[in-house]
DNA sequence: ATGTTGACGCATG
DNA sequence: CCATGCGCCAACA
């Protein structure tokens, strides 16, 4: 059993036009935020179709990656504790698609920032 | 085996 | 507002 899945699964219920930080998904999921991080790096990378390396043999990176419930997880509904965008230095991911996927949803920003009280998800 | 590195968070200057 | 520092822990090298 993949541990990442649990948090795949929880964001994934994130609703359209809504955010969770990635200290919400931890304390959900009972894992560090920067494991869910983690978790999500794998995801994002697999969207962009450059994967890092997985190292669980028991479930390896092709297999996890065609996983076809994974293609549904919204990861850019996931930002940090103080609103702002996190993976704008991050490789792979190109910069400033999070906030455009964001925009596309409805959410405003103001000085780069959402405001979680009007947009954090509670489930 | 061991030190480093993050899509983090919180607390303090 | 920026800058450290620490707790945290899986993945890496």
């Amino acid at each position: 059993m993949n541990p990442y899945r649990e948090v795949y699964n929880l964001v994934k219920k994130i609703p359209k036009g809504k955010v969770a930080t990635y200290g919400q998904i931890g304390q959900l999921t009972g894992l560090d935020p920067r494991v869910v991080g983690w978790a999500l790096n794998k995801l994002a990378n697999w969207r962009t179709g450059k994967l890092a390396s997985w190292r669980n043999r028991r479930e390896p990176v092709r297999q996890f990656a065609s996983s076809p419930a994974l293609a549904a997880v919204p990861w850019h509904r996931v930002i940090n504790s103080k609103g702002g965008i996190s993976t704008n230095r991050v490789m792979n991911i190109p910069l400033g698609l999070q906030k455009v996927l964001l925009e596309k949803e409805g959410i405003k920003f103001t000085n780069d920032k959402i405001s979680l009280k009007d947009y954090r998800w509670i489930p």
